[in-house]
DNA sequence: ACCTGAACACCGTTCAAGT
DNA sequence: ACCTGAACACCGTTCAAGT
């Protein structure tokens, strides 16, 4: 089913490396978004829980991997923005996410909403940074947002071209990753629960995080 | 050249409403990528500064009344999120934005980098709940999450069951608010500049924020 | 029953041919 | 010079007609 390219996932695309007719999809599936969230799902899969490190970690990495996938995949991401996923191994990355979010301190209110910024961020990060470059504009697209900051008029823009340095600091993985640690400081700085200082108290009912997984918890 | 309907801006329909043919369009655009940003950046103009209330507040309201302009017109989100707008009205706001979290106490690079969380933020979340609802859908639409979670097994999901309350509950408005409050919060955290509970320092070159704007900035 | 070719209603972009 | 109709290369979805 889901072959090398990936990219520009359409119905007629697909029917033709079945070697079938377009129209013969239909059988199997709703609509073209319900194909995207079946594939989408199917590529999950590969999103798996570390088990070393702090909380912390291993929900950035989770968190990561989750974006990773995205990126090499930017339809399934458009897919992914406008159409909540629902499939297990989706479901299965929100299940890990709470889990670890209560691990870190975060109350019940702060890892339920936490989550969707966790998971809206890479999303919309992948859609964000889906150049799909056309061969002969790589100098365009490489600096358009030097030349755009430079030419600026530093009496209209006094903090834009004061701050041109760092706005264009930074490569994807770092920003990424920075971008995490805000989201789970703000997270936890919005949690009225106990703060993690503590040893990081037992999850009642949550037997995925209590006691160390063996290893990731699904292959498909 | 802005018409009512801004839903569906392609080619063909501008073409449409401007009584001529579609191809005589390229005369005056490059691509329908260049179209909508220019239609964006035409629709920020009415994103302007609220000059009562402190940093925080004002900071919160402009990037609300952003966020406002993209949900009324989705496809200028989606376009927003691919390509990086760099319109006048849209540098104004993040002119503005960098004032305001540096006024917050934010240091150069929680800024230059924070903006871009601030922005991108509310741009997904208007693709997000573009739900673009067929009639005959209502149904599937409200309850698809309810159902989705209520259907799920408690042993295999015990967070995701455990937290369904909180998974459910906050409208759109709130949880943009706890969302902007989230990055506030964070972004300030990775901070090593001076805390805010100093007097807030004023910003050297910075004029448009240093002493108050009579109106708004622009008005095009 | 299952599959499929053709058709319908759209797109964006290009370009030779008109005025 | 400027504009435009037609054409090209795509889409998603439907459906009558075949096997």
């Amino acid at each position: 089913m889901r072959s090398e390219g990936l990219d520009r996932v359409t119905m007629r695309r697909i029917a033709a490396v079945l070697d079938t007719g377009h129209a013969s999809l239909y059988v199997y599936v709703r609509d073209t978004e319900d194909v995207h969230a079946q594939i989408l799902d199917a590529l999950l899969a590969s999103v798996a829980l570390n088990e070393t490190g702090g909380w912390r970690e291993r929900l950035k990495a989770l968190v990561t991997s989750y974006g990773e996938v995205l990126r090499n995949h930017p339809e399934m991401a458009r897919m992914a923005l406008s159409t909540q996923p629902d499939g297990p191994n989706f479901l299965g990355i929100v299940e890990q996410i709470l889990a670890l979010l209560r691990e870190g301190g975060a109350d019940d209110r702060a890892a339920a909403w936490g989550v969707d910024l966790l998971l809206l961020l890479p999303t919309a990060m992948a859609v964000e940074h889906n150049v799909e470059v056309h061969p002969a504009d790589e100098d365009d697209r490489l600096s358009d947002m030097t030349d755009q900051v430079g030419d600026l008029d530093p009496q209209q823009y006094p903090n834009i071209t004061g701050l041109r340095q760092e706005l264009l600091s930074g490569n994807g993985p770092v920003r990424s990753d920075w971008s995490l640690d805000v989201l789970l400081d703000g997270i936890l700085a919005r949690s009225v629960a106990t703060r993690p200082t503590h040893p990081p108290r037992q999850i009642g009912v949550d037997g995925s995080a209590a006691h160390p997984p063996d290893r990731q918890p699904r292959n498909d």
